[in-house]
DNA sequence: CGTCAATCCCTTGTATGCACGAGAAGCAGA
DNA sequence: TCTGCTTCTCGTGCATACAAGGGATTGACG
């Protein structure tokens, strides 16, 4: 693979990871040096986190660990809401046999993970939320939502950590899947926006200040 | 302003404008001499344009002007209905006046447009979608459907051409502005998705092979 | 004559050096 | 001491040079 693209995978590790915190700079000759490259690739792998809103890139004034306040946190989250909103609606009309298949089996996932941990839950979880965003039969809408719910990852993961909603998102998961197999868009779409959209109302509580 | 930018933004132009026709290759070396830089600010304004995905960029392949296939460009008619429907129905709850009164102006401005010219016309419809995004009260959500809608906005003229659909565009305008003022969610986001995916649905007949 | 493989060329990826601008630090005047 | 200006430093933007991989061309073999 390229340099630039094992830089990017590894920058954006420690980030997420927290090995750089938000609001640090991030200068191009330390990575360079760091690991080991020249400049080059590392420009390249910061325009690219960049792009996936990890990163704040400001015209010659370097670049740093991106800093969402929570008010943009329950933004996005709104925003991932809408675009779940949309693939389930499109999923009523457009699933085919191989797609619930895929939803059903992400959905069993989720059972057994369930009782397992919050970090296999959640690893599942994603599978689940992939699995419909195909089931939509939009591959470009597919696309944007999975680089949403991406972004939004660590922090879905750090909500977790304080409040126990486990239980609660398997039952949300079971509405959602039971409205879709039977049709109804209308309430398919709903169970989905409540699913998502209270990740929303969370932050709220967790950064009163936001 | 720095060059990347400025290239950026011709590279863009040429684009949209037909200069480079879909699926042309475009050379960093070729580029740079024609406007007269080094390969650097050319490779990075490249990177740009593939972030709002005009053009496509593989790996040590060369970068070539996106072909968006008609199929494609459903599927981001019916995103971009996605959005525009999120927007409405957060703005009937968080609407504020300074809002209602630039959409307000926006349809005026249409209004009279429509009785120009299509291009007229065309150009303030822009506004006034603007509008709309920026009445949901999520910066966000605002900043990815102008980008989708900024990126749809040469197939929007096509189809133009060939259908002359401003006088019902204008139409569904007015429903989409009155449901709004009403405070009915449920009727400004049906009005707004129809306003907008009957797009997609005038594509499959322009392309019926698509 | 068609097919496969080795070679070569050209484009992209990476490295390095120079130029320019932003922000810090130092200085002078109030 | 504080404020405003000047200078200086260091990091980013850009240019150029080198490395490496992909695809075309050409030649050999069936």
């Amino acid at each position: 693979m390229s340099k630039k693209n094992t830089l990017r995978d590894q920058i954006e590790e420690a980030i997420l990871s927290g090995k750089f915190s938000p609001g640090e700079r991030l200068e191009e000759k330390v990575l360079a040096e760091q690991y080991g490259v020249s400049r080059t690739p590392v420009r390249e792998a910061l325009r690219q986190l960049h792009e996936t809103g990890l990163v704040e890139v400001r015209e010659r004034r370097g670049t740093v660990v991106r800093e969402n306040s929570p008010t943009e946190l329950v933004n996005m989250f709104e925003m991932m809401a809408g675009l779940e909103f949309l693939a389930v609606r499109l999923a009523t009309r457009h699933m085919t046999e191989d797609d619930r298949a895929r939803i059903q089996a992400a959905h069993e996932a989720c059972r057994t993970a369930r009782d397992i941990g919050t970090d296999a839950y959640y690893y599942e979880n994603e599978a689940f939320h992939q699995a419909l965003y195909r089931a939509s039969g939009n591959p470009f809408l597919e696309q944007q939502a999975t680089a949403l719910h991406r972004r939004l990852q660590p922090y879905r993961r750090l909500q977790l950590r304080s409040i126990n909603r486990v239980s609660q998102s398997f039952e949300e998961h079971e509405a959602i899947v039971a409205a879709l197999f039977a049709g109804d868009a209308e309430g398919a779409g709903n169970a989905v926006w409540n699913h998502v959209a209270i990740q929303a109302d969370n932050f709220r509580v967790l950064f009163p200040n936001g």
